[in-house]
DNA sequence: ATAATAACTTTGTAGAGCAAAGCACTTTGT
DNA sequence: ACAAAGTGCTTTGCTCTACAAAGTTATTAT
């Protein structure tokens, strides 16, 4: 049933590390920063704006409080974004060979 | 058995237009331009673009001929493209959630 | 001869991605 | 108490990417 046509990617999320971001929040529901750092292997500096543009499109809440006496930056996906990331694979498997 | 790792994934195929174009020629084995442009539904100018990138990484050949009197240029996977794009589609798994 | 079409390629510009630098603290010596 | 180092990010600046529009070259239609 491969209609043969190809539906355009989310540019939001066709990018690797903000695949790779979403990808682990749809696991872990709840990741913070440095976390998200490990997880992506991805610098300060990249995560921050990748982060925020995710934050823009609303397909994560970043939360920011202390843990202690520092800052802790906490990303969750949002309802819109969980639905963002399905809609995402489906497309993808346009471009997959046919499941083995 | 998911190592929770993300694997890079190859920048060169990582993108709609040129995933859309290897994802093509792993099906037909050989397309010319007009194909891949209905079936990429991009524009000359940007398949033109794809086509060379991908070629400069040796991961297409492109054949110039001519069909009657017109310029023809056929295009298909090398090995190598073969070969990367299945390292790019286990890559990918990663960040994909769990087989249904 | 002129115009329209085909099959591309090149160019210009706007946006994405990244590392380095910056900021606002907190902790750790001394 | 003070300075130096560390933490947890954000902003900046540069390079690289992606796209559409315009250009090129040749062909067919009028």
């Amino acid at each position: 049933m491969s209609s043969g046509k190809y539906e355009p990617l989310d540019p939001v999320i066709h990018s690797q590390v903000r695949l790779a971001i979403m990808s682990v929040l749809i696991s872990v529901k709840q990741a913070d920063f440095h976390f998200l750092k490990t997880a992506t292997e991805t610098t300060d500096g990249n995560l921050s704006t990748h982060l925020s543009k995710l934050e823009e499109a609303k397909y994560i809440s970043v939360k920011k409080t202390f843990r202690g006496k520092k800052p802790l930056t906490t990303c969750s996906l949002t309802e819109r974004g969980r639905t963002a990331f399905s809609k995402y694979l489906r497309a993808l498997e346009d471009y997959l060979p046919p499941n083995k």
